[in-house]
DNA sequence: TTAAATTCCTGTAAGC
DNA sequence: TGCTTACAGGAATTTA
């Protein structure tokens, strides 16, 4: 599924591609998939808009979107190339628990969120079109951004940042765990006050964001650490191992283009890599890395959990 | 207020 | 072989 490594690889991907493009037309073949505001006016507000920049918070990916030429100069399928690509700004919001970005009040955001099975790929008109493909953008340069969801847990939404929040559809995050800012004291305190196990406040976007099933196996087992202990038991020492291992795990796997563990594909359609170096997600059973012991199996949080009983205590 | 449980959804794989 | 059932999980919602 995507997580925060995912989501960056797609946003990284797709950036110089779509800044400076203009959307042309836009159809939904599956209405529910927009969260906000109605679909027509989801159609509505991204129809003639120009992309100004492409981010991530968190998992969700941010289209700004900005008024685009007018109708009669929009330039045909061999239109100008776009802009040079804007060093994007790595972190375009605010504090902690804050959404989400910086830039001019009625500018407009495009958010998509691919839940565990969304898919979103730039490609040409003679692409055949997929099966469960329930958006599709059509650009001014002929190319169309398509989203695919089997399992529809994915979203679409548009609004003003003032009307995103007033409608209650976009949730606090917490802080951006790769961000330099984010240091290890800011997650011990957070830690200190939650009295879950530690590996349901990893999968908490309030209080980080981004992390999922995934890179919280992946970071508490660097972190030698149980994910059913008590968050609040946990040392400054043992929060600082966390904090690093967090970092590591998700640094690593974006350095690797994400893992493709169930169906994740990059914008382009291809698979990552990074699920051929997990050390415990899906290796249930299978030898520890470091001691050779079985890996265990759990549930935590709702989730299946992955960990080794000498490894981490 | 916080934490846990439930719900949504469909493709896949295991079991009979 | 073909059918049924369990399972996967992000996050909103509901319950405790």
């Amino acid at each position: 599924m995507p997580e925060l490594p995912e989501v960056e690889t797609i946003v990284a991907d797709l950036r110089p591609h779509l800044v400076g493009r203009t959307i042309a037309r836009c159809e939904l073949s599956f209405r529910t998939i927009v969260r906000h505001p109605e679909p027509e006016e989801f159609v509505d507000a991204v129809v003639g808009m120009r992309i100004e920049s492409v981010a991530r918070r968190g998992k969700y990916i941010l289209i700004r979107l900005v008024p685009g030429p007018g109708p009669g100069s929009r330039p045909g399928p061999s239109g100008p190339a776009p802009p040079p690509a804007l060093p994007a700004p790595p972190h375009e919001w605010g504090g902690k628990g804050r959404f989400p970005m910086n830039g001019e009040e009625e500018d407009v955001l495009l958010v998509v969120h691919l839940g565990m099975t969304g898919q979103l790929r730039l490609v040409d008109e003679v692409t055949p079109l997929e099966k469960h493909t329930h958006a599709v953008f059509f650009l001014d340069d002929g190319r169309q951004l398509r989203y695919r969801d089997p399992r529809r847990f994915g979203r679409l939404l548009v609004g003003t940042q003032e009307a995103l929040l007033a409608s209650k559809k976009m949730p606090r995050l917490g802080p951006e765990p790769i961000d330099m800012e984010f240091q290890a004291e800011q997650l011990y305190r957070e830690l200190k006050r939650r009295r879950a196990p530690l590996k349901a406040v990893l999968l908490d976007q309030k209080a980080i964001a981004g992390v999922g099933n995934i890179y919280a196996d992946e970071s508490l087992h660097r972190a030698r650490l149980r994910p059913g202990r008590l968050a609040n038991t946990v040392s400054k020492k043992s929060a600082r191992r966390l904090h690093e291992s967090l970092r590591e795990s998700l640094l690593v796997a974006i350095a690797n283009r994400g893992s493709s563990v169930d169906t994740y594909r990059d914008a382009w359609g291809e698979a990552g890599g990074q699920q051929e170096k997990l050390l415990v997600y899906g290796r249930a059973g299978e030898p520890c890395f470091t001691c050779g012991r079985p890996l265990s199996s759990t549930r935590i949080a709702g989730r299946t959990t992955v960990f080794c009983r000498r490894c981490q205590r």
